[in-house]
DNA sequence: GTAACTTTGCTAAAATTGGGTAAAATGAAA
DNA sequence: TTTCATTTTACCCAATTTTAGCAAAGTTAC
């Protein structure tokens, strides 16, 4: 995946769809879906669910493509290390489980 | 490391720095450091070069360590998959490229 | 040339962010 | 228990960022 705004153009184009056409599905005007696709601006995350439905794909694969895409930008805007993403990975699965073991003390 | 800001306030305590302490030294007061260290805010990134100074460590780590942070209680937050940071860093790796590729051209 | 499609410049409202103050809460020592 | 140093929380705010809108310009294909 080259970026987000990338994968939704090619998907927009398999269905057959122009920018405007796809825009009025989604609730957004032409030139929104143009920066999107052409990565000037990203499409508001409350979107995502139903253009999972519209594309025919996972909702968790999407939202995982939105975030990698928004963390990818992030990280290369900032010069961070090829090591951030790894860090970032076992910090995440700290908090997944301190907070189950925190769900079933409460429990 | 659990947090950025727990990764904070033991570097902050190894120093022998009060809150109040440390908070001059950065700028910002007593409650903010409260918050950043318990993880309720995030220090501002104009902060992290001065940051690893106080504390004599190599910014690009510190810095590394911010992103990683924030991505990770964003990846936490929206209940994105472990796939999300290996997409992510094939992303910054294909960013990197492709802009060196350009950097050459236009050189 | 024309029509369909896409992009850009400028704007705006809403949301987010990182911080402040005042006061409450906490912890340790006497 | 009291006191004092330290920390945390509630409430607030100015600045910044964000996604989108409109009008118009630009591009592409026929």
């Amino acid at each position: 995946m080259a970026s987000f705004g990338k994968f939704i153009k090619a998907e927009r184009e398999k269905k057959g769809w122009s920018q405007t056409e796809f825009g009025a599905k989604i609730k957004i005007n032409t030139p929104a879906v143009s920066r999107i696709e052409n990565d000037r601006k990203m499409l508001s995350i409350s979107k995502i669910e139903l253009l999972a439905t519209l594309f025919e794909l996972n909702y968790n694969t999407i939202k995982d493509l939105y975030f990698a895409d928004k963390f990818a930008k992030e990280a290369y805007e900032y010069k961070c290390s090829e090591k951030v993403f790894s860090v970032a990975e076992s910090q995440t699965n700290y908090l997944r489980e301190i907070n189950a073991k925190q769900g079933k003390i409460k429990f």
